[in-house]
RNA sequence: GCCGAUGUGGCUCAAUUGGCAGAGCAGCUGAUUUGUAAUCAGCAGGUUAUCGGUUCGAGUCCGAUCAUCGGCUCCA
C-alpha cells in the first residue's frame, strides 16, 4: 500500500511537471490545460493546444520534464476562495468550470512548482521536484479525448505517459508491452490461420478450417456442460419483423445498433432486422406453448449468430466485433427460483473457467434510480445475490456497483485474468423483470393462480469470438490438447511410410482425435516445421523403425526430447485421456 | 462518430531529393530420399487499398473514400 501511494504521488507530480513543461514549449496563453491524472502504468494530461502534437514532439517534451525537474523547484500547497480560484485560472475555461462546480463549502488548493507554475489540486504532492530526480517515465502516446468523456464537448488532446519509480521497473513493464505485442491475436490469428476479416465485412470474422475446429471444440465442451445441467439448445431466426423489436424496446432503445433491411413497402412495419440479442428467440419458444410450474426453471441455451452495428473506429479484432455469437442461456424461474438458480450458473461459470485455469472474480450492480417493476422484488432479489455472492466469495470480496444495474434488474458481472494479469469482462448474469412483462409471459402456478415469470439473462464466455480472442492471448497460441484445432500432426519419413501413418492416423480419427498428416514427397523437416508452426501439441514421426514395431515417435510441443517406441495404442490412449479430462497440461511422458 | 497514425505480391520488408516497383519466405516445376524448426536450381506472382488531382513523369506530393491500429465515446 504504501507503494501504491507513493505511486500515485509521484504519477500525480508529475502529471503537473508535464502541464508545465507543456505550457512553456507553447507559451502560458496558448494553452488551456484540462485534468491530469495518475492512471495504471503512468499518467496523462488533457489539454487545447495551438497545434497537433506528434510523435516528433514527445521527446522535446519529455526533455523540457527532465529540465523542470532538475530545476528542483520546490512545491506549495496553498488554500484559496473560489474568488481568488477564478481570479488565478482567469482565462482558464477548464479549470474555471471545475471550480465553479466545487461544492460551496469546499476547500478550495491549488499547488505551485517553482513561482510560474499553478494547478488546481487536492494533492498530495513531493515538496520539491528533486524527489522526482529517479522517476523514469515516456511519453507514450497522444489521443483525442472528449471534456469530461462526453462525446459532445471539446476534443482534447491526451497526452499519456508511462511512469515508474525507476529506470528498472520501467524497463520491466516495457518487457510486459512486447510480451503483450507477441500473443496479440489479431496477430496469430491469422498467422495460424484460425480466422480472417475482410474489408467487405468489417468486423464479421470469417473463420478458417483451423479456428472452427477450436470453435467447434470449446462449443462442443460447452454444450456438455450445459446439458448436464438441464438447458436445452434452441436455435431461431437471425431476422426478424420489426414488430418483435418493438415489442421487446430494441427498436426504441437499440435500433442504431441494429443492421436493419427495408421491406417491400416503405412502410416500418415491413422492416426486418438482424437480432442483436437472442432474448425473444428464448421468449416465443417458451410461449409457444401454456407453461406451468411444472416447467420451471426454463432453461434455453442458444449459440446463434447475432449482429450489432458499431460506431467505426470502435472495432477491434475478435474482442470489438459486429458479428457473433454469445453463449447465451435464458432461464424462466419463479422469485422463489431465483437464489438457486444463480447458484447453479455460478457452478457453472466456476467449472468452465476452472477448466482453463483462469481466476475470476464478480461484481454486483445495483438498482439505479430509474429501475422499474416492485422495489420489493428488487431488494429481495439483490439481498439474495449478494447472500449468494458472500457464500462463494466470502464478504467483501467481490465488487459492488450500487445504482449501475440495468433499469430491468441487477446482474452480477464475471471478470477474468488472463496468464497476463489483464483484466477481462466476460460472463454476465442479468435479472430481468422487464421483458416478461412486455411479452405478457406466464405460468400456471401451483395454487391454480397465474404469474409471471422471471427472466434470467447469462453467458459464461461472454461471446465465443471475444471468449477465443482472449485465449488466443492467453495460451499465445499453444491451446490444451482439447482445444488444439489439429491435436497431433503425423509425419511419415519418406513415402514408403505413407502406408503405416494411413494406419496411425485412421486409429487416432476413430478414438475422435484431431489428426492431420503430410504425405507428401519432401523432406521430413519440412514437415515437422510446418506442424510446429501450427503448434500441433503432438507431432507423430513414423519410419522403418515404427512401422516394423508398430510404434511411433512423438514430438510434445515446448519439450525437446522426443518420446520413441510409444505403441500406437498408447498414443491413442494419452490423446483420450487429454480430450476426456481437458488437460490443462500435454501428458509429456508414455510411462 | 471524434482525434491521431498506417495501408507496396499470400507473409515479412526494400525502393536517394518525385525518375525502369525489388528481395527473403510461402507457391509452382524439376532434382535430391533425407530420423526431428528452413537441401539445391528454375519459374511464376504487383493497376503500390480505392477514386480523383498536381506533374514531362507519382509507391513517393495534394484531396476524398474504404479498411486497419492507438485512444475518446460506446460495448459481449
Amino acid at each position: 500500500m504504501e507503494r501504491e501511494e507513493y505511486l500515485q504521488v509521484y504519477r500525480h507530480s508529475l502529471a503537473h511537471i508535464l502541464a508545465k513543461a507543456v505550457i512553456e514549449i507553447f507559451g502560458k496563453d496558448k494553452v488551456q490545460y484540462a485534468i491530469g491524472p495518475q492512471i495504471e502504468n503512468g499518467l496523462y494530461y488533457d489539454f487545447v493546444l495551438p497545434r497537433t502534437l506528434t510523435t516528433d514532439d514527445f521527446k522535446m517534451i519529455e526533455d523540457k520534464m527532465h529540465e523542470i525537474i532538475k530545476r528542483r523547484e520546490p512545491w506549495t500547497r496553498k488554500e484559496v476562495s473560489r474568488q481568488e480560484a477564478l481570479e488565478l485560472f482567469r482565462g482558464q475555461k477548464f479549470k474555471t468550470e471545475l471550480i465553479q462546480d466545487l461544492p460551496e463549502d469546499e476547500t478550495i488548493t491549488i499547488y505551485y512548482t517553482g513561482d510560474d507554475y499553478v494547478d488546481l489540486c487536492r494533492g498530495p504532492h513531493v515538496d520539491n521536484s528533486q524527489e522526482l530526480m529517479n522517476a523514469a517515465f515516456e511519453i507514450r502516446s497522444v489521443s483525442g479525448a472528449y471534456w469530461r468523456g462526453d462525446e459532445k464537448r471539446d476534443q482534447l488532446q491526451r497526452i499519456y505517459v508511462y511512469a515508474f519509480p525507476d529506470k528498472a521497473q520501467l524497463k520491466e513493464f516495457k518487457k510486459f508491452l512486447k510480451e503483450a505485442a507477441e500473443r496479440d491475436h489479431k496477430k496469430i490469428g491469422p498467422q495460424q490461420e484460425l480466422f480472417m476479416f475482410d474489408e467487405t465485412a468489417p468486423g464479421m470474422p470469417y473463420w478458417l478450417p483451423r479456428g472452427w475446429k477450436l470453435f467447434n471444440a470449446l462449443l462442443d465442451f460447452w454444450r456438455g456442460i450445459h446439458e448436464k445441467h438441464g438447458y436445452q439448445e434452441i436455435s431461431g431466426p437471425v431476422l426478424s419483423n420489426s414488430r418483435l423489436w418493438q415489442t421487446s424496446g430494441h427498436w426504441g432503445h437499440y435500433k442504431q445498433n441494429m443492421f436493419i433491411i427495408p421491406g417491400v413497402k416503405e412502410d416500418e412495419s415491413d422492416y426486418y432486422a438482424c437480432k442483436p440479442m437472442n432474448c425473444p428467440n428464448a421468449i416465443l419458444v417458451y410461449q409457444n406453448r401454456l407453461r406451468s410450474y411444472r416447467d420451471l426453471p426454463f432453461r434455453i441455451n442458444q449459440v446463434d449468430v447475432i449482429h450489432r452495428k458499431e460506431k467505426s473506429g470502435e472495432l477491434n479484432g475478435l474482442f470489438r466485433v459486429q458479428m457473433f455469437r454469445q453463449d447465451d442461456a435464458h432461464i424462466l424461474v419463479s422469485e422463489e427460483q431465483i437464489a438457486d438458480e444463480i447458484k447453479d450458473i455460478m457452478d457453472i461459470a466456476t467449472e468452465i473457467y476452472g477448466t482453463f485455469g483462469l481466476t475470476y472474480r464478480a461484481e454486483l450492480s445495483t438498482r439505479p434510480d430509474d429501475y422499474m417493476g416492485d422495489i420489493n422484488v428488487w431488494n429481495k432479489a439483490e439481498a439474495e445475490l449478494k447472500d449468494i455472492l458472500n457464500d462463494v466469495y466470502g464478504e467483501g470480496n467481490y465488487e459492488v456497483n450500487e445504482g449501475d444495474g440495468a433499469f430491468y434488474g441487477p446482474k452480477i458481472d464475471l471478470k477474468m485474468k488472463d496468464a497476463l494479469g489483464r483484466e477481462w469482462q466476460m460472463g454476465t448474469i442479468q435479472l430481468d423483470f422487464q421483458l416478461p412483462l412486455n411479452f405478457h409471459m406466464k405460468y400456471a402456478a401451483q395454487d391454480g393462480s397465474v404469474k409471471q415469470p422471471v427472466m434470467i439473462h447469462r453467458a459464461i464466455f461472454g461471446s465465443m469470438e471475444r471468449f477465443i480472442g482472449i485465449l488466443i492471448e492467453n495460451y499465445k497460441g499453444a491451446f490444451p490438447f482439447w482445444l488444439s484445432p489439429y491435436q497431433v500432426g503425423v509425419v511419415p519419413i519418406r513415402t514408403e511410410h505413407n502406408e503405416y501413418a494411413e494406419k496411425v492416423v485412421s486409429a487416432l480419427r476413430e478414438a475422435g482425435v484431431r489428426t492431420e498428416v503430410d504425405y507428401e514427397d519432401k523432406n521430413m523437416n519440412e514437415k515437422i516445421k510446418n506442424f510446429k508452426t501450427f503448434r500441433d501439441p503432438y507431432i507423430v514421426v513414423v519410419g522403418d523403425k515404427e512401422a516394423a514395431e508398430g510404434t511411433v515417435s512423438v514430438t510434445v510441443r515446448g519439450q525437446k526430447q522426443q518420446l520413441h517406441g510409444v505403441p500406437l495404442e498408447k498414443l491413442v490412449e494419452m490423446c483420450r485421456t487429454m480430450n476426456r479430462e481437458h488437460s490443462k497440461e500435454l501428458i509429456a511422458t508414455a510411462e
